[in-house]
DNA sequence: CAAGATTGACTGCTCAATCTTT
DNA sequence: AAAGATTGAGCAGTCAATCTTG
């Protein structure tokens, strides 16, 4: 290693492994936020919110669980909510037991949004993402990022 | 398949993988981020603008190079540039052979920034990613976001 | 005082329009 | 007219401060 550096830097597989994540991330992010608000005028974080409490009991989840599940901070999703509430895609719902929370719940209208979003969507992931791999890799995919996205 | 949706859903095995990789990235670019901002305040795109600078030849490269390099919109790389130069970190100077088009130059001062920024970055990319996946796992990722990047 | 949520001030990015040079 | 780069307007997110309830 034949340089002045006082960190030895990566090497090829180390930098492919790297920088393909960052890229292959932001490549597969932007076509399909793309393809959403093309076709729904729906950006994915929205979907995402949609897709949380659709999947939720009773299609409704207290705010600070919902951030944590969309990584979002806590003023980002006050403020995304804001957004799909003034759509009619979601409402606030006061929690009786803890009047400090709120709950946000998926509207009807949000629900119908929802569904057909939710077929460009994975048709979308499935032909720019899972088509693409192979059956290992995917198995690869899901024990490494498993390991990975906890700490 | 029973159920009413006129799309298949994604099944444990795809979700994970899928999923793995939305959360996975955006734990580690916060953590890389909030690390580099702590040491250096140095946030991540600026460390990749520096770093993208720093290894080209004589330390400069063209605007709508860098832009597609780090990812970046021509006017989003216009604006962060003109932060690092405000800094002292870059300069922008024109290019000769067509007056259209600028470089951006890496500044010694950029320069012994970046160096001691990379050590922080790499050994957190180390600690955070590289050693937390095994050696078959770094060959998968390799190939499979080499395909994934492009297209 | 701590926890859930929102607000104010700000940062960083995008798209569309514009300016300059080829 | 097309390409390189910047500017204007606006959106979406963050942190720190604040309000309300436990």
């Amino acid at each position: 290693m034949n340089n002045y550096s006082t960190v030895s830097l990566l090497n090829a597989e180390e930098l492919a492994a790297w920088r393909g994540l960052l890229r292959t991330h932001a490549a597969l992010t932007r076509a399909l936020d793309a393809e959403l608000l093309e076709a729904h005028g729906l950006p994915l974080t929205s979907y995402e919110v949609l897709l949380f409490l659709a999947d939720a009991p009773e299609g409704r989840m207290r705010m600070s669980e919902l951030a944590d599940g969309v990584l979002l901070s806590r003023s980002g999703l006050t403020r995304l909510v804001d957004r799909l509430a003034r759509a009619g895609l979601l409402e606030r719902v006061r929690c009786d037991e803890d009047a400090r929370g709120w709950f946000a719940v998926i509207t009807d209208k949000g629900r119908a949004l929802f569904e057909q979003a939710r077929e460009t969507h994975l048709s979308g992931v499935r032909r720019l993402f899972l088509s693409r791999i192979t059956d290992a890799e995917r198995e690869c995919f899901g024990e490494a990022f498993g390991r990975l996205e906890t700490g």
